[in-house]
DNA sequence: TTGAAAGCGATACCAT
DNA sequence: ATGGTATCGCTTTCAA
């Protein structure tokens, strides 16, 4: 078979009665800069072909001190959003060389720290990392050793990063437009408590788009659940909006939340659109078949994960060459895609 | 800060007046074990804390061979399913001790193949595999090698190694038989054209069910689309099989050609169950909410994840105490979760 | 109780 | 054109 023993250099070098140096410089296609004789290089990639030659990748590193490897970090991989982002990082990183480690934090700050420790000592190339935005001492960390990073999805507004990220405010501005020009007057808004600034910003496009419309916020119509218990705490949180607040509408601060009010608001026999609207930010899979279909602002996956990862190659390119610290703050704006559960102008 | 410098053990030991060893020792908490005094032992641990240091490991998975991280293996982390599989996977293995490291292999066997030599080459203690099932070698492979791995969701039929997979047969015969005793009798079957044992015993059971039932197959009524492009394709699919066939049921191999067969019997306004009924294999996350919602085969995502880390696990144990060959081989059970898309017996 | 030194498998500088 | 050797940062055996 020929595919029992495990080569090394060494081994390779010994069998050819060559030196490990003229192994290691064919094999890394730096045969010919560096005058090896057409014949040795031959003999050298096949023997290492046939005996299934891998180098030690953990060796090169060390070696090395790079690992043509980058780490992403993000909340939770099982969630949609960030498996589809990792999923399009995976494959465009591939196809540059790059392999791509990925790890989720479950909104853990001392997990977040653990990891990206451990990536670094895992001598990945470059970070891009979906904070849980309670870490800035490490993101401190990482400008200040100079490690290449992007964060995606949330930044430290108060930080010079690299980063792209959507904009919240506006994408939820529009959403919360869109209702108010179907002519709904009474909003309830549902989201979470949480301190990142991706929901705080939805609630002031939230806000933003009731104030422009002279209408004035009733404290009473927002309601913030926490994070791990949201679908325990959604059924009163429904029920207090339709049933005492009379809401004519629903706006939810992403995805996971509108598909739990959405059984709820089934399980009380609420139409939809008729007597409460819904609009959601961010969506999941099949939101065009719930009927009505769900108008939701669309996240640009796509671009979220190739511009970080074309940033961050940059980013570890230059390292090597220029000192010039210039950071690429990317803002993308979000687009509403309108279905029916706001119902149409009458 | 004290952030500042990376340390390494060597740097811990000249501070220290201590050597290396001892520094490691301790740090490894094996510094009882050899004897090393408290003392030194509290200056060690304190001064390393105090530093931030924490070891380089790819020096330290050279140095041992091994690296306390398993590797996973998927077709489509993007997936939903393997989604939350991996994530399943890596809280159970953090709590562990362990690191998942996980990567997809787009169905390309010639990617999983790269992977799985990459994996190994950065000492990766064991390997969750849910593979192309069209890379019998590599799995010869690391039998022979006996590197610890169990295959999941597929697995090699004539091969003996350690598994944990579904009843994909008795889970489509249930979910057809589901639809058989609702009554109906025209199925037509929409999967995909691979050669996955997975998607086979599916149609086996599909078939086993109908056959139990005295009916004959048309095969006029089953339709394999391509992976890549079975949306493309499932427009005429549905509307042969509809159109022509009168198919009074449709019966998909998997989730997302359900959601694409949904989408196009919306589009051509067939009702569903009424004019058809639906019974999806596997199902995504909203469709409890679609209208009607879908009855499907549902995944115990849960079971494949834990079981297969535990055995994996246990692998990873025995390899250094035993030579005892014993594989496990777990075939889960699947249930079939009752919506309406069938309707219900009148 | 602690230390010196070899070794893990590569890379890269300096000779020849 | 090719080889010797130090080095990366850690673990581990053997001595002292």
């Amino acid at each position: 078979m020929g595919k029992t023993k495990k080569y090394s250099l060494k081994d390779i070098a010994e069998d050819l009665n060559v030196s490990k140096t003229t192994v290691s410089l064919v094999l890394n296609d730096k045969g010919n800069e560096n005058k090896i004789s057409q014949e040795t290089q031959k003999r050298i990639k096949a023997y290492a072909k046939k005996n299934g030659y891998a180098p030690n990748q953990l060796a090169r590193g060390l070696s090395r001190g790079k690992s043509e490897a980058i780490g992403l970090i993000v909340p939770d991989i099982s969630d949609q959003f960030y498996a589809k982002i990792a999923g399009i990082i995976e494959k465009k990183a591939k196809k540059l060389g790059y392999n791509v480690v990925y790890s989720s934090t479950y909104e853990d700050s001392v997990e977040e720290n653990k990891l990206i420790r451990s990536m670094l000592n895992r001598q990945i190339d470059g970070l891009i990392i979906a904070s849980t935005q309670n870490n800035a001492d490490d993101i401190q960390m990482l400008k200040h050793e100079r490690v290449p990073f992007v964060l995606i999805d949330r930044h430290y507004p108060d930080k010079e990063t690299d980063y792209v990220v959507v904009n919240n405010f506006k994408g939820m501005k529009i959403a919360t437009e869109h209702i108010l020009n179907l002519g709904r007057r009474k909003l309830g808004f549902i989201s979470l408590n949480t301190p990142l600034d991706a929901l705080n910003q939805r609630y002031n496009g939230f806000k933003a788009a009731l104030n422009d419309c002279g209408i004035e916020l009733d404290e009473k119509r927002v309601k913030t659940l926490n994070q791990g218990y949201f679908a325990d705490e959604m059924p009163n949180a429904i029920k207090q909006l339709v049933e005492n607040e009379n809401v004519d509408s629903l706006v939810f601060g992403t995805h996971y939340l509108t598909m739990e009010g959405l059984r709820i608001l089934k399980s009380i026999n609420v139409k939809v659109p008729e007597e409460v609207a819904i609009v959601s930010f961010d969506e999941t899979q099949a939101f065009d078949l719930i009927s009505p279909p769900i108008t939701a602002v669309i996240q640009p996956i796509n671009d979220i994960g190739s511009l970080a990862l074309e940033i961050l190659l940059k980013k570890i390119e230059n390292r090597k060459t220029t000192n010039k610290l210039n950071y690429e703050n990317i803002i993308l704006d979000l687009k509403l895609e309108v279905r029916k559960s706001c119902g149409i102008k009458d």
